[in-house]
Order: C-alpha cells, then sequence, then structure tokens
RNA sequence: GUGCCUGUAGCUCAGUUGGUUAGAGCAUCGGAUUGUGGUUCCGAGGGUCGUGGGUUCGAGUCCCAUCUAGCACCCCA
C-alpha cells in the first residue's frame, strides 16, 4: 500500500487557473522588462557549494540546501569525521551542490564566467524559482520565484531611476496600489560615522523601525541597551523622528549629516533620483525610509523596497545597488544595481484583490459539441479554420451525453458552444451558443470567426 | 533555528463529561432528460478522524513524539 502523497514543507502544486494567474503575472513583468531594454537568461538551479557558501552571511548559509553527491557519497568520510559530528565540514565533503538561494549571486558568478562574451553595460532579466530552508509562514515559501532585472557596468544613477519606473509600470498593469520605499547605504553609514558608531547601524535602523509601535522613549531606551551612549542617542533624535515630504527628510538629513562626507554623498544620490522621477510623475507613492536597511547587506548605494498598500504581506519587491558584485568571484570595480519582484507575494496580493482581468484566464473560446465520426470529422474543419485566425478551439474527444459535453463547456469557461449536427452540415452553417447569454444562432464559419476579429 | 498554535471526506466544518457501524453542506460521478450547461429532484462513491506510539474494558475525543498549515522572533520575496 502507498503512504498518502504529500510535498515537501513549503512548496505548492499551482492549478490550471493558479496558472493561469502566475503567467499573466509572469508575462506582465517580462513586456515591461523588455520595454526597458532587459533581456533574458537562465542559470541552472544547482550551483556548487562554493559560489553559493559565504554571500549571504552566516544565517543565509544555513538556509542553503545542499543537494547530497551521486555515488558512493561516504567515500570520502572517515571515523575521525564523523565523530567530530561538526556539520559544516561534514557537509563539505558529502555535498558539492546546492540549489539556488536567490538570483543575484548566480548572476554575478554568470557575469564573471562569461565576461568575455558580454558588453557592457549589461542588462538582464531573470525569471527562475529559488528555494530557502525557511520555515514557511504565510507569503514565505522554501520554493518561490523571483524576477529579477540587474544592470551590470555601469555606475550612473539613471538605472536606478529606470529600474523605479519597471517597478512603477509593472504595478500599474497589474493595478496593485503600492509605496515604494527608498533609502540610501550611504546615508545610513554616515549616520552611524556620525555619531560614532559605524558598526552599529543595523541596530538603529531596527530601533528607529520600532517608532511607530513602540514610541519614542522605548526606542531610546533599546538604543542605549545596544551600547549606544547618551551623547550618541541624542544626536539621533532629529534622524529617529525624521518625517514630512521628502523635500522636508532631505533637508533635514543634509544639516544634520553635513559633518559626514559619505552620509552627504548619499543624500545627494537619493536626491537626484528624486528629482529625476519628478520629470514625469510616478503613480505609485515614493518615499524616503531609514528603517529599510535590515537584510542587505551587500548594498552599497540605493535600497528600495516596495510595499503592497491594500493588502497585509512582507515586501513584493526589493533591490538596489551593490558596488564590486563580481569581486569575489574575481572581477572587481564592476558596480550592479537591480530589483526582484517576488512573483509569489504578487500573486498572494492578486489573489487576495482579485485583480485579474478576465482575459488572462484564456479560456477556450469555442467548444464544439462531438455527435459522431462524420459530424467530428467536419468539425475538424471549422476548428482548424478558426485556430488559423487565432482563435481558441477544441472538440469534446467522445461523442458523450450533450448534457455531458455542455457541463464540461461550461466547467472549463467555454465562450461559445458550437454545434454541428446532421442539420448543419446540410445548411453549411455552425449553431453557435453563447455560453452566458444563452443565446443561439446559426452562421456561417466565416462569421463565427469575425465574431472574434 | 527559538517560542506558541492547527490538523475529522476533494473543500468548509459538526461530532455532547472518552461509549456501539463517524455526520452535514458544497464538489465529484450516475439517473430524471436519446441535440442544449450554469436552476431543480433522486441516487451513488469517497474518511484506518495527519502519521506513529501510549493511557483505558473502550480514543476522533486524554498524553507523548513526528509531519503539516499558521503566528511571533530571526531573516527575507
Amino acid at each position: 500500500m502507498m503512504a498518502k502523497p504529500t510535498i515537501p514543507k513549503g512548496t505548492r502544486d499551482f492549478s490550471v487557473d493558479e496558472m493561469a494567474k502566475r503567467n499573466y503575472i509572469f508575462d506582465t513583468i517580462k513586456q515591461v522588462f523588455a520595454l526597458y531594454g532587459f533581456r533574458q537568461i537562465e542559470t541552472p538551479a544547482m550551483e556548487t557549494l562554493q559560489t553559493l557558501m559565504g554571500k549571504y552571511g552566516e544565517e543565509g548559509d544555513k538556509l542553503l540546501f545542499k543537494v547530497l553527491n551521486s555515488g558512493d557519497f561516504l567515500a570520502d568520510v572517515t571515523e575521525a569525521d564523523l565523530a567530530e559530528r561538526n556539520l559544516n565540514r561534514l557537509a563539505a565533503r558529502l555535498c558539492e551542490k546546492g540549489l539556488r538561494y536567490d538570483l543575484t549571486v548566480p548572476f554575478a558568478r554568470f557575469v564573471v564566467m562569461h565576461r568575455n562574451e558580454l558588453t557592457f553595460p549589461f542588462k538582464r532579466y531573470q525569471i527562475q524559482p529559488v528555494w530557502r530552508a525557511d520555515r514557511p509562514q504565510r507569503g514565505r515559501y522554501r520554493e518561490f520565484y523571483q524576477c529579477d532585472a540587474d544592470v551590470v557596468g555601469s555606475n550612473s544613477l539613471l538605472n536606478e531611476v529606470e529600474l523605479i519606473g519597471i517597478i512603477d509600470e509593472v504595478f500599474a498593469r497589474l493595478g496593485i496600489r503600492v509605496a515604494i520605499k527608498l533609502n540610501n547605504r550611504k546615508i545610513l553609514s554616515g549616520i552611524a560615522e556620525w555619531i560614532g558608531a559605524p558598526e552599529k547601524i543595523v541596530d538603529i535602523t531596527v530601533a528607529i523601525d520600532k517608532l511607530d509601535k513602540m514610541g519614542l522613549d522605548k526606542v531610546n531606551a533599546e538604543l542605549l541597551e545596544k551600547g549606544l551612549s547618551e551623547e550618541a542617542v541624542a544626536r539621533l533624535q532629529p534622524i529617529i523622528m525624521l518625517q514630512g515630504s521628502n523635500e522636508e527628510k532631505l533637508q533635514v538629513l543634509r544639516r544634520e549629516l553635513a559633518g559626514s562626507e559619505t552620509g552627504m554623498k548619499g543624500i545627494d544620490e537619493l536626491e537626484y533620483i528624486l528629482h529625476k522621477l519628478s520629470a514625469s510623475p510616478l503613480r505609485s507613492t515614493l518615499e524616503i525610509d531609514l528603517t529599510l536597511a535590515r537584510g542587505l547587506n551587500y548594498y552599497t548605494g540605493a535600497i528600495l523596497e516596495v510595499k503592497a498598500l491594500d493588502v497585509q504581506i512582507g515586501s513584493i519587491t526589493g533591490g538596489g545597488r551593490y558596488d564590486n558584485l563580481t569581486g569575489v568571484f574575481g572581477l572587481p570595480g564592476v558596480s550592479g544595481v537591480g530589483i526582484s519582484f517576488g512573483a509569489d507575494r504578487i500573486f498572494d496580493v492578486l489573489n487576495q484583490l482579485d485583480l485579474y482581468p478576465k482575459e488572462s484566464m484564456q479560456p477556450t473560446q469555442v467548444m464544439f459539441v462531438n455527435f459522431g465520426e462524420t459530424e467530428s470529422q467536419v468539425c475538424l474543419d471549422h476548428l482548424a479554420r478558426l485556430r488559423a485566425a487565432g482563435i481558441r478551439a477544441e472538440i469534446y474527444p467522445e461523442p458523450a451525453k450533450m448534457k455531458k459535453q455542455m457541463s464540461y463547456a461550461d466547467s472549463i469557461g467555454a465562450q461559445y458552444v458550437a454545434l454541428v449536427g446532421e442539420s448543419e452540415i446540410a445548411a453549411g452553417k455552425i449553431a453557435l451558443k453563447n455560453m452566458t447569454t444563452g443565446e443561439q444562432s446559426l452562421l456561417p464559419v466565416d462569421e463565427v470567426i469575425a465574431l472574434f476579429s
């Protein structure tokens, strides 16, 4: 007896309806990427662990899925290794491959491997699943798709501007209301530098993030607890309390961080991007948010994140600039900037808001009822004509009872049912039934085709 | 990875202080209706109560473990 079939934790099957919806998302994103001059690549599901390890910090390494070597994978393992029980060292002996954790690191590897075939700036997009051994929650899966667009080999901030344009266009097309949050790593560095505690950037941003929930007193208390001096906390006050329009925020930052060269550089960059974008107003709101920093260890310039306004879910898109993207793979001095759409979360958002256009489901437009051998032969001719005209059409494969064939047409959401029996064949016409209105008319093929153009 | 929480037909759920052969609605399949679906009526199939142990004369109900979904951390799309 077979055990009940299951799938691994944090993974999902997608039904035909779900795939139609997902493809609608992927197609929308692809079209916009292409509009902005990005071209697609793919990389393998597996990379060598050498490529993957150490790129995502200690936490990230723990979340990597490792692939057991084939063959006698214990051959090189000694009793001493087993006795030692050092997981990392043992894993290194047993596994040389892992599932990719994101698309950015494999892309960096790709750029370095193919550097002589590429012309820079190189703009690529990539839509593929990634895997993380995270504990699943709503909107958090162990297998999920990322849709990345990156530019390498260009330091121009125009890239940031274009990427924000892509984000705005994609969510406008999908009909999702979003807020784009913008920050700059150099500003964060400037802040830390200014209060004399460079290593405290993360603690500071995490604390500021809690201002709404906990209030100023508790935020300050947490900062002191994290080891900041009274003086440093006092200096931070204007930055913690930062609010108002983007212009006002920039003004305050400019005043407070005047002493930090790095900080001022970051402010300049931010201002440049906002200025360029002001020329053609975005449909989404764009706001400066100093609390963006966590998990973005490798970012060195702009940092951005997108939140859905009407659904509570983690960020649905993230991105930023990382100088020296390819440095770890032996190609220093190449800057990258990119964004990553979280297709699965966008899918969840769209599902909750039910924002799919009808056409995205691509249901059959005409289904022919099967009356038997001679009748279906005539239908095949009609089908060929309809399909040549780009109409999605099919015939029920068996001469089953009418009721059954009609129910089937109903369940697949067919727009029309075509009836071609003895009398229709004699008349050289098709009885076409509109499944929404229930109306039926007798038409020649040409007029049926004309209905859809 | 840490701390909580969930689990009964494909789906949404009932199931009385542990007590005979575990129910309903929806869905599925068949029939009423031999060229007309989405409405109606009738009928059928489908569950070793997530899984494995334990307590008990007796467990869907109590205990433990494990798996799964989810929540808060951590981290992130």
